[in-house]
RNA sequence: GUGGUUGUAGCUCAGUUGGUUAGAGCGCCGGAUUGUGGUUCCGGAGGUCGUGGGUUCGACCCCCAUCAUCCACCCCA
């Protein structure tokens, strides 16, 4: 058989050691302020039955699913006619079970399915990859991982209140410069209703959503598009330009929205979260930001993202509150917020800037080299010894030469060797090279031991 | 799904209007140094130029197709 190429899956990729020792520092730290907020772990399938991710994502949502194949002989039992078939209904004859798109709706069916053996308010942390098939680009890819907080069963305000305490703690950790956008679809909400277009909620928060990137003329122009006639736009225009603190934004809506039930909902429940941060101190900047409106259908209150404030990369963390997720799956009046950590894009971030601890990366402190049989003996036990002190050791598997084990011990990046020779083995001393400075010296085990402790 | 970019050594990239044997740096292996890595010096291995077809006396170079890649849009972590 030919060789071929090897290669995986566009939008995947593999980790090398090195990368996989920074991934998990980000890991450890996220999973680190979770417990510290009592959030407890679970986890769920890489597949989901379709029927359970189908319709949670709004269109765009469905198309970037990916879909396994049923076993068997898959078609045979089809029914509809091959050559008439759509590919859309044809997809769900042959397949039933697909990857998961996120870890939040999982997280509903898990909290439908096992509401019996949960003690409400739950708090969750789940850290797993997820899968959309999209077209990979810069800090976009198709198998990635998400981190995931929720609280489910408690519409208290200071679950938002925690969860970006959360936010504001990680980042700080992980030492990346973050600013929280805040806004809330209630607002949002009310806005289409005070401009006479409720039903057209949906359009109006994708197309507001990009005011930022493409401007305000186009936001217009798309606004137009989806049928919303000159007048409302012309009533919308005025809300993007709220500008000042956050309080007199609120302030100024307040006004505008002030025939709006939902709409005024919706602005204090902003303002009640923004207030616990008077006194609450955190270092993260805090921003309403109204034209924040996150295409994922199922949010229905506070909405949150978070920028890295000095690379260039969508959203790093991003995240809200559901009052009805679980319904869907029969569950009523169960309200849940959370977050998502995305754990690749903020590696991304912290390659770019730079700020990965460098001591994170050695992972053996002491090196024995190996001479040969007798030396390797002797050596064995010192280095179990080492071990059992919680320190990382290991001795070289063979009596290559000097120049190869040391090369590895300099490649690995180990900061200490140790070489045991006849004479050493006579003296009952160890010759200790300190890698960085390349210095040496004699010392005994005890010694060693203390030094490294 | 739409538009564009780039495919040459393990990696990053040069390669003249289309002309004989395709180069560099880094990395890797060996030696200088059989008990000393990282620095220095010397030597070596490694290429069906993404793949398939076409034009031509002749193609890494031009044309077509295809695959991959990266970037942007859509959407999102």
């Amino acid at each position: 058989m030919a060789a071929q190429k090897p290669s995986v899956p566009k939008g995947t990729r593999d980790f090398s050691p090195v990368e996989m020792v920074k991934r998990n520092f980000i890991f450890d730290t996220i999973k680190e302020v979770f417990k510290q907020y009592g959030y407890l772990p679970i986890e769920t399938p890489a597949m989901e039955n379709l029927s359970t991710l189908l319709g949670k994502y709004g269109e765009e949502g469905d198309k970037l699913l990916f879909k396994i194949l049923n076993s068997g002989d898959y078609l045979s039992k089809v029914k509809s006619d091959l050559s008439e078939a759509e590919s859309n209904k044809l997809a769900l004859e042959i397949s039933e079970k697909g990857l998961r798109y996120d870890l939040t709706v999982p997280f509903a069916r898990f909290v439908v399915q096992h509401r019996n053996d949960i003690t409400f308010p739950f708090k969750r942390y789940q850290i797993q990859p997820v899968w959309r098939a999209d077209r990979p680009q810069k800090g976009r890819y198709r198998e990635f991982y998400q981190c995931d907080v929720d609280v489910i069963g408690s519409d208290s305000l200071l679950n938002e209140v925690e969860l970006i305490q959360i936010i504001d703690q990680v980042f700080q950790l992980l030492n990346i410069n973050t600013l929280i956008k805040l806004n809330n679809r209630k607002i949002l909400l009310g806005i289409a209703e005070m401009i006479g277009e409720p039903d057209k909620f949906i359009d109006i928060t994708v197309a507001i959503d990009k005011l930022d990137k493409i401007g305000r003329e186009k936001v217009n122009e798309e606004l137009s598009a989806k049928g919303i006639d000159e007048s409302a736009i012309e009533k919308l225009n005025p809300i993007f330009v709220l500008s000042g603190s956050n309080k007199e934004k609120l302030g100024s809506l307040r006004e505008v929205l002030k025939d709006s039930e939902i709409g005024l909902k919706g602005i204090e429940e902003v303002e009640t979260v923004l207030n616990y941060f008077e006194t609450l101190e955190i270092k993260t900047e805090l921003e309403l930001d109204l034209t924040l409106a996150r295409g994922l259908n199922y949010y229905t209150g506070a909405i949150i993202e978070v920028k890295a404030k000095d690379a260039e990369i969508g959203s790093i963390c991003g995240g809200g509150r559901y009052d009805d997720l679980t319904g869907i799956f029969g569950l009523k009046d169960v309200s849940g917020v959370g977050v998502s950590f995305g754990a690749d894009r903020i590696y991304d971030v912290m390659e770019q800037l730079d700020i990965f601890p460098k001591e994170i990366v050695a992972s053996t402190k002491v090196m024995f080299v190996n001479f040969g049989l007798n030396e390797e003996a002797y050596c064995l036990p010192l280095v179990q010894k080492l071990r059992k002190a919680g320190i990382n050791a290991e001795i070289f598997p063979e009596s290559a030469k000097m120049k190869k084990q040391m090369t590895y011990a300099n490649n690995k990046n180990i900061p200490f060797v140790v070489l045991v020779g006849e004479n050493e083995m006579q003296e009952e001393m160890l010759t200790v090279k300190e890698m960085v400075t390349g210095d040496q010296s004699k010392m005994t085990f005890e010694q060693l031991l203390e030094k490294l402790s």
